[in-house]
DNA sequence: TCAAATATAATAGTATTACTATCATTAAAT
DNA sequence: ATTTAATGATAGTAATACTATTATATTTGA
């Protein structure tokens, strides 16, 4: 399995880069400092600019893998739920009970990204604080209808809609599975930022996560006994 | 209860500002047009000198109410949440019942403000579609931990805290009561964003709203009967 | 009512951002 | 060895996010 890991190559939609940087040895550089960047000053202060000295490269040549920071953003975000989607897949292939595949999935996505698994530039730890702070940031626009319209968020989608599935798969009679599962992946980076910025208004913390919040709570909707 | 409103001077950090905008025509006109151009061209694209130009004054006149666009941002939303708390107290005061109390309160914080008090220079539907599509800006940042040590985030905080304590009301015995108030609200928008951009992925639409999820939700983990 | 204070407007200027364009250099591939 | 492709260096542009200064209205209060 984890030469699989290895050898996997996230699905990426590739009108998000001009030229793809997994081919080259400064495309990896680009994604792979962009990530460490990005989580260190914040998306707003990152810049082209700032990321070409930080890598001994040009602004020029940053521009010539992707269009802007905008695009570099959802380049990342897709890298990451894309990932994500593989280990969620990976996780609960081996299980078939509906119950048990979908407590795997909830923990798989609400779970934070302590390990950096490292098998390349990527530090998938890092990127999960990114995707925290910032993935807001890639649809809170106003050009969304439009980029969603070109499948820039299809990766996302369809782990939202996986996970939608197996909640059907637990309680066939739930009203509710698409919104459920948009609100624990999203709920989910939400409590994470809480714990850290806003303690008073979550129950988080070093003991209980996030995770333990959704594994209560998809058991109280979903798997209580009949009422 | 009509004039009770109109009389509302809703509470605001005043670090958030220069100079009270409430207190001048500028002022009202200022807060007021930024609603309508952040609504209309999304706040990146925002800028004081074009709301200068539409409301026929000077790029410095603004500045001279808000140092920048943030805290201007800051500003909206939090006069936007402590009008809602407002309507919050207001609107489960006379209930006594703890579940028709908090019910009441999570339809005044779930649904949408489609009608238009406009009992002032505010557009509160207007202002509810800023929220929904620019809130998370104002804390997903770098200077959030700064920011809230200066109070910026406390009407929000304390609206949250609000809906935490009802829930606890309904079911002392609920463990999570901080992290499911502040999923709520938050999550709110998110549906609200979702059935208008991502409509794959949410259950809600014209007839089923954000308000009848989140009922819903609440009667599930804390109103069932025993189990 | 007239002077002083205050609010607003107009203009200019700065550093930074988010690019585009051009040309030079280096490395790789045929 | 030559062409092609990739990268780097430099310059330039329009817009942004301000600050500073000065001018002009408007308000107020002695």
């Amino acid at each position: 399995m984890d030469t699989l890991l290895k050898n996997l190559k996230v699905e990426i939609n590739d009108k998000l880069f001009l030229k793809d940087p997994e081919t080259t040895e400064l495309g990896k550089r680009i994604v792979g400092h962009s990530i460490l960047m990005i989580h260190e000053m914040g998306f707003e202060q990152f810049t082209f600019k700032k990321l070409g000295k930080a890598i001994h490269s040009n602004e020029s040549s940053i521009y010539r893998y992707f269009e802007n920071k905008h695009k570099l953003l959802l380049y990342l975000t897709s890298w990451y739920w894309s990932w994500l989607e593989y280990h969620l897949v990976l996780g609960t292939l081996p299980l078939s009970d509906p119950e048990a595949r979908l407590k795997k999935a909830i923990i798989i996505v609400t779970d934070e990204i302590s390990q950096d698994s490292s098998f390349d530039h990527i530090n998938e730890s890092v990127l999960n604080k990114i995707v925290v702070a910032e993935y807001s940031k890639s649809y809170l626009t106003k050009e969304v209808d439009l980029e969603n319209k070109q499948g820039y968020f299809a990766v996302y989608k369809r782990l939202v809609l996986r996970i939608r599935d197996m909640i059907v798969e637990v309680n066939k009679d739930y009203l509710y599975p698409a919104s459920l599962s948009s609100m624990i992946i999203e709920g989910a980076l939400h409590q994470h930022f809480l714990k850290e910025h806003f303690t008073a208004i979550t129950d988080c913390d070093l003991t209980t996560t996030p995770t333990t919040y959704f594994l209560n709570l998809i058991d109280q909707l979903l798997l209580t006994y009949e009422r």
